[in-house]
DNA sequence: GCCCGCCTCCCCCGAAATGGCGAGTGCAGA
DNA sequence: TCTGCACTCGCCATTTCGGGGGAGGCGGGC
């Protein structure tokens, strides 16, 4: 692992709060000599939160735009699990293409590649590089570094997982049988077809619907099926 | 990367199926000199397969006991989302001890480190290794190997994705309104409070709903969250 | 041995969701 | 320019869900 990316990550280890990770990615940006290192994360409240090098400006346009809801980066990590350099993307849409413009105009890209990271409880993470270079020099620059990329995206992982422990509610467990009932009612089987297929009572089925919607802390069926699955206890 | 490692990530590079990857855990089990290397991946269907070098005994024996639904390892891993020692893990329950010593006999453990990813549709994988040596030895080996038995699971996921894709039906695109509105859903709200939350009529929330659940081809409103939180497009 | 959690079954009723019928505006890409 | 898609609104009948009761057996952990 080459220098500035060690370094990095011992900032990370030695972080107490969203600072030190904000102190690691200015770290590790000025040690590779690039424009960007940014460390994107969704908790499993849905609550967002960055660490990066991106300037306020750009973070304050973005959100007032809403681009977090069309940005290709953010839309196409969402969909793999490997990381991904920004011309792979889907710059198709035009309101995408306008986005991207503005961001080379806050100094953001056009050149990026992206680690997406899934956690059990829907935690998602993004580590991005952005720097705005020819592509040949990007390509090498990934060629290089792609490796230790990715494992300084897992201590950043790592460290942001911790913090969340601390505050988080312990995941709840479901018996088998109140999984077997999420999972039918999560493919789409009513509450009818779901006890036929379990060869039990609708009713009792019902028993077991509620009392995951109960553990599960849902408001209803569907936001325990969301919680279910966000949470890793269930797969469709 | 040492030179076993990169050895078995060319060979899942150049795998263009399950036995591929199977050859690269037999070659990096032999390169490490340890008993078992082992990747085990459930698809977006729920349907499971592994590579690795169990022995067929140990596996049907896992398999007939039923072993995935306790397993400390699975129900660990399926838990968070960085490596893990198997020491770490809860092994509390009689089952989990029986387990195990029954695994030992089959010649896999007592030593582990099992590294969690999962992906964008509900998959999940686990890269193991297994030995048998003591502890002072196995924390060596991990604390050397530790990075590159990361970025070598890393290969093995792209692989696995790589061959999901193939017949994997393409994502439909929702629209900006449609995501809103299936978000609202998906965290418990009822159409009135999404509809409100959004300023809009309910009726105009329904037109969403069943837009995106025809989009994604789903029976009701749970199975189209599902759909959407399984895929990725929103995040709860 | 007792308690707790899991599994199973029954009834009732109000509230919510679903399905199908409409209609009109406006923006963006072919 | 024109077609398509996104966005917005209304009504009605039917199905499904949600919450409230109550009850018994069975197994594992303290």
């Amino acid at each position: 692992m080459r220098r500035e990316f060690e370094t990095a990550c011992e900032i990370v280890q030695a972080a107490d709060d969203v600072g030190g990770l904000q102190r690691a990615t200015e770290s590790l940006r000025d040690g590779l000599g690039i424009s960007h290192v940014v460390y994107h994360w969704v908790n499993s409240r849905g609550e967002r939160f960055g660490a990066g090098t991106y300037s306020q400006s750009w973070v304050d346009h973005y959100l007032e735009r809403d681009y977090l809801r069309m940005d290709p980066v953010i839309i196409g990590c969402l969909q793999r699990f490997d990381p991904v350099d920004w011309k792979e993307l889907d710059w198709s849409s035009r309101a995408a293409r306008t986005m991207l413009q503005e961001a080379v105009e806050f100094g953001v890209g056009p050149q990026g590649y992206s680690i997406p990271i899934r956690g059990p409880a829907g935690q998602f993470a993004l580590f991005t590089t952005a720097d705005g270079c020819d592509d040949t020099a990007w390509s090498r620059f990934i060629a290089e570094n792609q490796r230790d990329l990715i494992l300084t995206a897992h201590e950043f992982n790592r460290k942001a997982l911790a913090f969340e422990r601390d505050f988080d509610m312990p995941t709840p467990t479901l018996s088998p049988r109140e999984l077997a009932a999420m999972t039918h009612i999560a493919k789409g089987l009513n509450r009818a077809q779901a006890a036929a297929e379990m060869d039990i009572s609708e009713h009792t089925l019902r028993v077991y619907i509620e009392a995951a919607r109960h553990k599960l802390g849902a408001l209803n069926t569907t936001h325990a099926v969301a919680r279910a699955l966000s949470r890793g206890l269930i797969v469709v």
